[in-house]
RNA sequence: GCCGAGGUGGCGGAAUAGGUAGACGCGCUAGCUUCAGGAGCUAGUGCCCGCAAGGGCGUAUGGGUUCGACUCCCUUCCUCGGUACCA
């Protein structure tokens, strides 16, 4: 038992000293392997926790800190809940950084990356986190992006891996082409340095994700927040409407004939068409242009190229654009319209030209009234009155050039010939209907999101595996031929190209099928590619004879809980979902969904309220708190400030508020008998409370305590939780010196905190468990392999309740009744209560609102 | 513009099947204790009036529903994230 002691001596108990106890568990947890997992074991469930895993830059911030802390208190938290927990912990080594300090230092990335890493793993181990370690992956070492290649391969025999010509986005500063979804902003800069980003045309890798576009939509039977699945959701970016199919009318200069398609998403509006609307890289643009027009079309042609790489910055652009001189006709009516040239229209996006609805349509509105081109309104409102006085303002606007009629519910078609009256919907239907039968249409999807372009011009990241040969063109490289290693020298130059490209021997090959000479590809992939299947590779880190293990991967798979940035919605966590479905459709996984659960925690920003980074000078260094305060204080900290979804910025006020309840918790356990002078009722029990009552009100306490902290860690609100560990330990200190302290309610009210708080702050808890179990004469075990504890429903329960007493909506009192009291019997007391008469005077209550356990309203007039 | 999230004390934040607004913590004030302490303890702390008892006001803004609204509905204004002529 603890010593026997009544007086306050403050040099009786050691002091409560983080940097003392935190590295001496640490290094026993490694060496009993407490958080190494054994895949095989089946005989508990499987709980995949996944945190993203982090870019070796060298030194972890507080914003990793906050990311990965409370998943490491999930994962305690999960194992003491019986759970077999697997939580690996690897680095995504390759990428941009690497290269860009090879460049200014001189240092070769391979280097700087895994000296990065080995300080990342340091700084890593210091916060206590239960990874596994034996699972780890690096993704720059050849054993890891060896499978890039592979994948490469059979993505390349499946179809879902191509080569093309294309218009691509170029960051001028960091010399390399970017994906899609990797240029961000009005400004559209580079996702990384934010440099605005230029068109280049060039050929490219890319990987079909198109393909799996429907799919991707689709989010059953997985729990992701909304904001993600939305942005994905628009991202990918599908409509629904037709393709339409224009004929080119004969003019003097050119015979007609050829065929112009549109899509619309509104065949409906056919009739409104009075223009169409070609991208000016259109590829029938120089045929149809009629020779007096040339001039400028070819002048427009060169501005809008020049405009796609300098003039981005204007948002409201004003409309420009050329007439072709030629003319198509509109199958649905026969008529004769004029095509233009505007770069309003994007080659990229549907068939590259349109039918220009202007009334219906704010772009081609605009368009129109700039060129002063027809604009017939074909769709009104159904109730006639709103029709007539819209008619009306469309027959006094046209002058003045106020003819838009926005859409509507329920709007019908007018001045569309045999289908006037019809309503919209109906008339779309029935339009694409006879337009097919004619073979002019047909119902048409389109979608936003492109091809994943994954070819990148430099040297740090996966060598694409495949050789040019003079004589077979592309040919990839065998399997057995893997990996296709990349070598150590080369020069580090910004040239635009690849390193890669200057060093022979790399470059010269043989062809693998003829034997000929062949040059090897020197672009490297997106390191996106290796984040889209880490988490199956955690699972067999060194399988040397194949990406995954299917037995582990069907046991594991798929992973049940993913932790990570929101900032990833649209880049890292739609090419995953990608992966999982080629792999599915290629027999390497079983499951079409990579993360069944997915939660996006907050960022921590700079005091300054802006993105940490180094550049800025705004990082804080975890070390040094760690230093002041020990980690259980920074992990309990950054899981106290707020919600963890929401983030914000960093400060470190309060952080001592946490560290005084550590110590609190720290006296409390090992000298409940104490007292602190300076109290005036130091020892004492509150007025009137026999030992027993104070027994029984600790013990509620902490079984109250237990029962909303698990509610808590089951729904990630790790800043209530913490909260009511502090209620708690203000109840214990309350109790600290009386002899209430000294009790089996008080030993058991302390086993229930320490339990709570092992997760969250592992090692005090380890410590004053292991000292009490020292005190008590138990043998040592872990409090991390202790069971979660259950609580007792019967001092959860509430024998009393106190409700609020409201007259006509307004506090006025409080009575504390016995819980099993009826409601009359109820009513009778608030009714009796002096200050209720008070309030009430002579009035007769008109209502008594009760709602039972909640309150009582007295309603008067 | 459009889509999404959010506006609560001096500060971080609690509380939403509508039911005591401000838990917990920071900061601040006063007192106690200590050789000393940017240590510890006790009490107070939304704003206004008041010695007090007590009263009034209060969850961005204005309205609505309700016995009762931080919570539900509508208006307006701000902040953050996404998206940018996507036909």
């Amino acid at each position: 038992m603890r010593p026997d002691v009544s007086v306050t001596d403050k040099t009786r108990i050691d002091r409560y000293d983080p940097a003392a106890i935190e590295p001496r568990w640490q290094q026993r947890w490694a060496e009993l392997g407490l958080h190494h997992t054994d895949l095989r074991d089946t005989s508990r469930p499987r709980y995949y926790l996944l945190t993203m895993y982090p870019y070796p830059s060298g030194d972890l911030h507080i914003g990793h800190w906050y990311i990965k802390t409370p998943t490491d208190a999930i994962a305690r938290y999960r194992r003491m809940n019986g759970l077999n927990v697997f939580f690996p912990i690897g680095f995504d080594a390759f990428g941009l950084p690497a290269e860009n300090a090879a460049i200014k230092h001189g240092i070769h990335p391979a280097d700087w990356t895994m000296r990065n890493i080995e300080n990342m793993r340091r700084q890593l181990r210091s916060m206590g986190a239960t990874f596994d370690w034996a699972a780890e992956v690096v993704t720059c070492e050849p054993e890891y992006y060896r499978w890039n290649q592979w994948l490469f391969l059979k993505f390349l025999d499946a179809g879902l891996a191509y080569r093309a010509m294309a218009p691509v986005d170029w960051c001028p500063k960091d010399q390399v082409v970017l994906a899609r979804e990797q240029v961000e902003g009005a400004d559209r800069h580079c996702w990384r340095c934010g440099t605005p980003v230029i068109k280049r045309d060039l050929e490219q890798w890319f990987f079909r994700i198109t393909k799996y576009a429907d799919e991707l939509l689709r989010f059953d039977g997985i729990d992701w927040p909304e904001p993600v699945r939305v942005m994905q959701t628009n991202w990918i970016g599908r409509s629904e409407g037709a393709e339409v199919a224009f004929t080119v009318a004969p003019d003097e200069h050119q015979p007609g004939g050829d065929e112009l398609r549109v899509f619309t998403t509104r065949p409906d509006t056919l009739f409104g068409a009075t223009f169409m609307v070609l991208a000016p890289e259109h590829p029938l643009v120089a045929k149809l242009t009629h020779p007096a027009q040339r001039e400028a079309v070819e002048r427009y042609q060169y501005e809008a190229r020049r405009k796609s790489e300098i003039d981005r910055l204007s948002t409201e652009r004003e409309k420009t654009g050329v007439p072709l001189g030629a003319h198509a006709i509109n199958p649905v009516n026969g008529e004769r319209i004029p095509i233009w040239i505007a770069d309003y229209v994007l080659l990229g996006y549907g068939t590259g030209a349109i039918m220009a609805v202007p009334a219906h349509d704010e772009r081609d509105y605009a368009f129109a009234v700039k060129f002063g081109l027809p604009i017939r309104q074909v769709i009104a409102p159904a109730d006639p009155e709103v029709a007539a006085r819209v008619a009306e303002e469309v027959a006094r606007g046209a002058a003045g050039g106020a003819a838009f009629v926005a859409h509507s519910e329920d709007e019908v078609m007018v001045n569309s010939g045999p289908y006037s009256g019809r309503t919209a919907s109906d008339g779309f239907a029935a339009i694409v209907a006879d337009l097919q039968a004619r073979g002019q249409g047909h119902p048409a999807v389109t979608y936003r999101i492109r091809d994943w372009l994954i070819s990148r011009q430099r040297y740090w990241g996966t060598p694409i595996p495949v050789v040019y040969c003079e004589r077979d063109g592309i040919v990839g490289v065998p399997e057995d031929q893997l990996p296709v290693m990349l070598p150590r020298d080369v020069d580090f130059k910004v040239t635009g190209e690849s390193p890669l490209k200057a060093n022979e021997a790399f470059l010269r090959t043989t062809c693998p099928r003829c034997g000929g000479p062949a040059t090897r590809e020197t672009d490297t992939m997106d390191t996106f590619v290796d984040s889209s299947w880490y988490w199956w590779r955690y699972l067999s880190p060194h399988k040397d004879d194949g990406p995954i293990d299917s037995g582990l991967e069907a046991a594991w798979c798929p992973v049940d809980q993913y932790t990570g940035g929101a900032e990833h919605a649209v880049m890292h966590l739609l090419y995953s979902r990608f992966f999982a479905k080629a792999l599915a459709d290629l027999g390497l996984v079983h499951e079409r969904e990579p993360f069944r659960r997915l939660f996006n925690q907050g960022q921590i920003l700079g005091a300054d309220g802006e993105r940490m980074s180094k550049s800025r000078g705004n990082v804080q260094d975890p070390d040094e708190l760690v230093a002041r305060y020990g980690a259980d204080t920074v992990r309990l900290f950054l899981m106290f400030m707020g919600p963890w979804d929401q983030g914000g910025p960093w400060s470190s006020t309060g952080i001592g508020g946490v560290s005084r309840f550590l110590n609190r918790v720290w006296t409390a356990v090992l000298d409940p008998a104490g007292v602190e002078a300076g109290d005036p009722d130091a020892g004492l029990l509150p007025p009137g409370e026999r030992v027993a009552d104070g027994e029984r009100t600790l013990l509620v306490a902490a079984h109250r305590t237990l029962k909303l902290v698990t509610a808590e860690y089951e729904g990630y609100r790790f800043n209530t939780m913490v909260a009511h560990l502090m209620e708690l330990t203000n109840v214990l200190m309350r109790y600290r010196g009386t002899p209430v302290a000294g009790s089996a309610a008080w030993d058991g009210a302390v086993d229930l905190l320490l339990h709570m708080l092992a997760p969250s702050a592992p090692h005090i808890s380890e410590e004053l468990w292991s000292r009490l179990l020292e005190a008590r004469g138990e043998p040592w075990r872990s409090i991390h392999t202790d069971p979660w504890p259950a609580w007792d429903e019967a001092l959860v329960a509430e024998d009393t309740i106190e409700l609020p007493v409201q007259v006509n909506g307004r506090l006025r009192d409080r009575v504390r009744v016995a819980a099993g009291l009826s409601p009359a019997e109820i009513e009778t007391i608030v009714l009796g209560r002096e200050k209720v008469r008070a309030v009430l005077g002579d009035r007769a209550p008109d209502r008594v609102i009760h709602v039972p356990g909640r309150l009582v309203n007295i309603v008067v007039r």
